[in-house]
RNA sequence: GCCGGCGUGGCGAAAUUGGUAGACGCGCUUGACUCAAAAUCAAGUGGACGCAAGUCCGUGUGGGUUCGAUUCCCUCCGCCGGUACCA
């Protein structure tokens, strides 16, 4: 290519640069890694006797794409409150890694024939050289890929956790299987535990005492009631089947993957689940230790979705079979007046009339082949066939005809439903369209229509011979019924979430092979010394397609030679990112996953001190990072119930159009070109500058160049240009100390730079820096104590600039751990204030005043100030509000 | 539909507990420097009227509380995010 055409067509002129970033930027990049100057000291080593923080950036997917400008704006955010904690004297972890297994690598695999471990290493080198050139302070020494075996064998331990574990319902905590299958055993040796734990002699009984003599439970009983109340464990259940993916996903998966155009089918397949929902009320209620954005709170509570109400049982009529169904408004109990079970419900082959086996078979295979999107698309009309059957309400006697109808889903509740068209907007839709009775049962605190009406009223028509809940409100009536219910043995008290558990088994190839063996068709676990399995190398990525995983095309690795085969599924991408933050305090240890010591040091109280990254992660990454986290909490491996203690999100940064960044758009700024033309550290500013970091704003060029303008002239405070061009030091900088008002100005900014720092407010923070640049620039004589309190307070923002100059101007040492500059108040006083005279509200003088005037005086000044009298003429004061160092607001009439 | 958040100059945005609306930056205008340009430096920049001093208007809309509201309360409108037959 002519070098001379391409130079002359590129739109940017060659113009100087303002300072020598492309010089010292590397420079200094060089000289911390060759330093180690930010390595974060575990305890024990010398500088752990300092008070620690921990800032977390969520670590990225290594993609082939690299960088783009969204991953610097929440590195740069956790990387200038650590350089800023180090200067104020903390033992700073600031870590990073990669998230690398995932699916990209895995389709480049299937395409090109090529080991996914290759292309991920070439794209975190490619990630690592990006980042490292933004000049982030990280802890290089800790740095952990979760495609890495050394880290994914924990992966794969803590896995093992899980699967020797259970729930105790009586404790609330997960506890060790071998608790359970003790007390299930023929000889029970820990006893001793039943003392504190009625639920281990619960199980106990259940399998022993109850039984006839002499008929023992068989092993497979045994097993399978362990595995029952495994915390991983093997499902049969309905799955989110992805045929062009060739993998299954989980419930909070679906979205991303039907967004990007893929299928998503359900379909009943063997699955291996984690049992989340153990833990759905302990990751409500801990919410509230959390010092979270409340939205980010509301996000996870709406998705483990806790309905109090009450369980009800239905008696279906001239049968054995009892409906069972989940209400939220036990009072309107009386005002059922049908009910519906999902197409998929079990009793529907039971119930169902012989006149209406065909229409109902017919429908529950319409109903089996739309997929959930047409399902709620559909919302608009209800359909649904009546099976013939009729149940008895249990508090009237009353006899109702049963429909199924695909409104109610399978997975929510019990499956079934009493329908309430009088106070349900759903069955009132329906009945309207099937010609159901609708009666009336709660009375409106307001003239409203009855009709639909949902909210709390007063209950009506709502008494038989044994309950009556007429004239009760809506709260009262829901406890005298339920209460009623326990009592007649009808139903109870229930608490349902919308949390389903985890489905965490994927049809993939580069993901954790599962540490499970199969034998004569039982799991097992693999001893820990086999850890890390490591999957086999395959000459096909390619799935069957059926739901096989690749891995089962490896059958040398598949069957082992006593004859048991290894399970073929591997782990979701978000097995590695549930812990990565634990491995990064101790990721050298080969004999744990983290040392409690270590762990006890960095997380406690309360966790990570500050961990920032996008909201996409809202219900997925940190829902199931916060379970993992209570499960090893609960067996006693990390001494913390929570992991993050504070977390941010930072906003999305949209194009310079006002739109999402996309290659098809062509808006998208490759940070690799910002730091070329105007260094790290204007990259850096300008992500802090554009606004508050939670906010979603557009990138903007011209701003880059402003703060790269800004830059630029603290340089020239330092630097001057000789006759050839070269920068030495300036000779406006005198040794003499500072005037009263360059005192004022450094003073300013120390104290707001700082309070604005605590406060995370980093784009103020910025506009505080320039002030005080705009102010030195002003002076003809710099006093060098003023340069090096701005050196100083640049260098979390800036730290190339700012440990370059701070070296010009006479330092030998990184100023990384240098005390952060304290503001002194005796600068910031001043004899005179300005004050601000209103009449009526409305500013009509401003005076510069005493600072120490009193009321009074303050009053009679404000009454002389010129210009006041005039809007006085003639009226007279009714009242007088003074605020001392503020403002005189006069009141006239 | 429901839940949460947000509406401030031409643009990105600032404004302790209610107390001078628009800091800082972009853009624009003018001047200095230059043969000229770039860069830099200096001054100005919410709107209307006015030669000017100045006056009036102005934080999505309409209302309320208050001596005083961008800030608190209510109504409506608009935008963004989450969620969606969850019984």
């Amino acid at each position: 290519m002519d070098e001379t055409v391409s130079t002359s067509s590129t739109s940017t002129p060659q113009t100087r640069k303002q300072f020598p970033f492309g010089d010292f930027e590397p420079k200094w990049q060089t000289y911390w890694q060759e330093n180690s100057t930010f390595r974060a000291a575990n305890p024990g080593e010398p500088g752990s006797e300092k008070p620690k923080y921990y800032a977390l950036d969520m670590f990225p997917y290594p993609s082939g794409a690299g960088l783009h400008v969204g991953h610097p704006e929440g590195y740069t955010a956790t990387d200038i409150l650590c350089r800023f904690q180090r200067m104020r004297g903390y033992n700073v972890l600031h870590p990073m890694g990669w998230d690398s297994f995932g699916l990209p690598a895995e389709q480049y695999a299937i395409k090109t024939g090529q080991h996914p471990r290759l292309t991920t290493e070439r794209n975190i080198a490619n990630f690592k050289r990006q980042i490292q050139s933004l000049g982030f302070s990280y802890d290089w020494s800790r740095e952990v890929a979760t495609t890495d075996p050394e880290y994914f064998r924990w992966t794969q331990w803590i896995f093992l956790q899980l699967y020797q574990s259970y729930f105790d319902p009586f404790h609330k905590k997960a506890m060790p299987i071998a608790l359970l299958e003790d007390a299930i055993s023929e000889e029970p040796k820990r006893q001793e535990e039943w003392i504190e734990n009625p639920f281990l002699a619960g199980a106990h009984l259940a399998f022993r005492e109850a039984r006839k003599e002499g008929d023992a439970p068989s092993k497979d009983e045994l097993r399978a009631y362990l595995d029952e109340h495994r915390l991983a464990f093997v499902s049969e259940a309905p799955v989110n089947w992805s045929p062009d993916l060739g993998t299954v996903l989980a419930n909070e998966e679906v979205e991303e993957w039907t967004a990007k155009g893929h299928t998503v089918v359900r379909k009943p397949m063997r699955q291996w689940m984690l049992r989340i929902t153990d833990y759905a009320q302990r990751l409500l209620d801990d919410l509230d230790l959390l010092d979270w954005s409340d939205s980010l709170k509301e996000m996870q509570r709406n998705w483990i979705g806790r309905s109090e109400g009450a369980e009800v049982r239905f008696a279906v009529k001239g049968s054995e079979h009892e409906i069972e169904v989940f209400t939220t408004r036990p009072d309107t109990l009386f005002g059922a007046t049908y009910m519906v079970l999902a197409p998929e419900h079990e009793l529907v082959e039971e119930i169902t009339t012989d006149e209406q086996k065909i229409a109902i078979k017919d429908y529950q295979q319409k109903a089996a082949t739309k997929s959930d999107l047409d399902r709620t698309d559909l919302a608009k009309e209800k359909t649904g066939v009546f099976t013939g059957a009729y149940a008895i309400n249990p508090v009237n006697g009353e006899e109702i005809p049963v429909w199924i109808a695909d409104y109610v889903l399978t997975g929510y509740g019990t499956g079934a439903i009493m329908a309430v068209p009088a106070h349900d907007e759903r069955d009132f839709e329906f009945a309207q369209q099937f010609d159901l009775p609708i009666i009336q049962v709660v009375q409106p605190p307001t003239d409203d229509d009855w009709q639909g009406f949902t909210g709390n009223g007063t209950s009506v028509n709502s008494a038989s011979k044994e309950v009556s809940l007429d004239g009760l409100p809506t709260p009262e009536a829901k406890r005298k019924i339920t209460a009623w219910l326990e009592e007649a043995c009808l139903g109870s008290a229930q608490v349902n979430f919308k949390l389903r558990d985890w489905l965490f088994s994927r049809q993939r190839y580069w993901g954790e092979p599962f540490p499970i063996v199969w034998k004569d068709g039982h799991h097992e676990a693999l001893p820990e010394s086999e850890l890390p399995l490591l999957p086999p190398d395959l000459d096909d990525y390619k799935p069957a397609g059926d739901g096989s995983p690749p891995l089962s095309k490896a059958s040398d690795w598949v069957n082992l030679p006593d004859g048991s085969t290894r399970e073929t599924n591997t782990m979701p991408q978000w097995a590695g990112s549930c812990w990565y933050y634990l491995r990064y305090l101790d990721p050298k240890n080969e004999k744990k996953f983290c040392d409690p010591q270590v762990d006890e040091y960095w997380m406690q109280p309360g966790g990570v001190d500050l961990y920032i990254g996008g909201v996409e992660h809202a219900v997925l990454h940190l829902l199931y990072a916060r379970f993992w986290h209570k499960v090893l909490f609960d067996l006693g491996h990390v001494s913390t119930p929570e992991p993050f203690k504070r977390l941010v999100n930072q906003g999305l940064i949209l194009g310079e159009d006002s739109q999402k960044m996309s290659k098809s758009r062509g808006n998208v700024v490759n940070p690799d070109d910002v730091v070329a033309q105007y260094g790290a550290d204007a990259l850096r500013c300008f992500e802090m500058f554009m606004g508050p970091l939670e906010q979603v704003k557009p990138w903007s060029m011209s701003g880059v160049e402003g703060v790269y303008r800004f830059l630029g002239r603290v340089w020239r405070l330092v630097m001057a240009e000789d006759q050839e061009g070269g920068w030495i030091s300036s000779g406006q900088i005198v040794e003499e100390p500072a005037s009263d008002e360059v005192q004022r100005a450094v003073h300013t900014a120390i104290k707001g730079v700082t309070e604005k720092l605590e406060g995370m407010n980093f784009n103020t923070a910025i506009s505080d820096l320039m002030v005080l640049t705009n102010a030195l620039t002003k002076e003809k004589h710099r006093p060098k104590e003023a340069l090096e309190a701005l050196a100083l307070l640049l260098s979390p923002f800036a730290p190339h600039l700012a440990e370059e100059l701070w070296s010009q101007l006479g330092h030998e040492k990184t100023l990384a751990y240098e005390p952060w500059p304290q503001h002194d108040d005796k600068w910031l006083t001043v004899d005179e204030v300005p004050l601000v005279v209103q009449v009526n509200g409305k500013v009509r003088a401003k005076l510069q005043v005493p600072a120490d005037a009193d009321k009074p005086a303050l009053e009679a000044l404000a009454k002389e100030a010129e210009g006041v009298q005039t809007w006085l003429d003639g009226k007279t004061i009714v009242k007088t509000i003074v605020v001392p160092g503020k403002l005189v607001n006069l009141v006239v009439k």
